[in-house]
DNA sequence: TTTACTGTGTAACTTTTGATACCGACTAAA
DNA sequence: TTTAGTCGGTATCAAAAGTTACACAGTAAA
């Protein structure tokens, strides 16, 4: 496992600090699809991302969900952070968009790295304030935009993340993703496509970059 | 200033600590209305809130801004801290909602203790999870739900905030926090008071408890 | 090949929100 | 007491989004 962290965060982590991750953590891999963790749950672990990429999802009151932001490679979840340090239930569901690897780090490890290692502890809060920032790009976008732009910055972000044009996914899952109805995705990505954005398929989207 | 903070502070921190901070730091006051900080500022310094409340909104990209959150006594502001760290400009504005003191400490000052006092640094970590609960929140009103609810919560927050029943604000204010227009509020304001939870009157609304 | 299911397109309608316009009441300064 | 400005109520219309219903094509299992 050494080798895996040392070729992620080689650069951010000093060897000792290095180590000491490889001793005390559990490597997990993932498939896509997996839910990593969902609404309620204790957090035990913080986890860091070394392939891969997790999507962070909201819970409505009733029912329904809203998409977050998306979890890349070398990042981790400030959210899960903040369960970790204030023992609370977890807010948010994690899952899987792709598979892939990520190291479990004990809870008690990450607060006593916090005093002794000034690179974790730079890390830990890089990653609060990247947490924050895409906090309020979503803010920006539930609050500034209509859905047609939220649709067509999902395709985009969608595109990014899987590193593809073609978006995998039915409307319904992307309905359930901006926390809307299949109907109203239907028209929008129809309206896209007679915009020459994007070219529909089924159960597949196509970006056209122009 | 020493004694201010330990009224404030005093079972937080340990005594080095504040007798640090009072060295280093400068006392700041102000009224009503003032902007204490505003989109692209940047930031020299942490603000700790001693009394009063501040609100912080976000900007739209053209015009327009959004009420993300309230601080109150014994809060900072994790956005400024994030602004700090990265050393980059402001992504919000802050404007007193009454009058108060804060405290302004160095931001080179605030890495430091970070490493040195372990109060400090749980202080630092819990300002960070409520922002992120706050914003958590935020973004549960926007996607989640309408404005006569966002409208209804906005003025049990303020309540809240201002210890008063009586919501001292012209419909059009109210408007600019909630990012619509004045229209709406009055239309949906006047639904409330035909519900019996509120009372109308010239520039400000009266909250019916029940 | 039949059958059942999934995914998409579309029409018709409702609700929510936003935009514009105008009026009357209140307030404060001239 | 004029007068100008602020504040709120309301009507009308338009746009955005949500709801319901149904048709049809592709897919996969029986």
């Amino acid at each position: 496992m050494i080798d895996l962290l040392k070729e992620n965060y080689g650069f951010i982590f000093e060897e000792k600090l290095l180590e000491e991750i490889a001793q005390v953590s559990t490597l997990r891999t993932f498939e896509e699809g997996d839910i990593l963790i969902d609404f309620g749950d204790y957090i035990k672990f913080m986890p860091l991302l070394l392939s891969g990429a997790i999507k962070i999802l909201r819970e409505d009151f009733d029912e329904g969900e809203l998409l977050l932001y998306f979890l890349e490679k070398g990042d981790t979840c400030a959210m899960t952070m903040a369960c970790c340090l204030g023992e609370t239930k977890s807010e948010i569901r994690a899952v899987a968009e792709t598979k892939g690897e990520v190291v479990m780090i004990p809870v008690a490890k990450m607060e006593e790295w916090l005093g002794k290692y000034k690179s974790w502890r730079n890390y830990v809060f890089n990653s609060y304030n990247n947490r924050l920032k895409e906090m309020l790009m979503a803010i920006d976008n539930l609050a500034f935009m209509n859905m047609d732009e939220r649709l067509y910055n999902y395709l985009l972000d969608k595109a990014q993340i899987n590193k593809s044009d073609f978006i995998q996914n039915t409307h319904q899952e992307i309905a359930y993703d901006l926390h809307t109805s299949r109907v109203v995705i239907s028209r929008l990505l129809k309206a896209l496509e007679n915009e020459g954005k994007i070219k529909l398929h089924r159960a597949s989207i196509e970006l056209v970059r122009s």
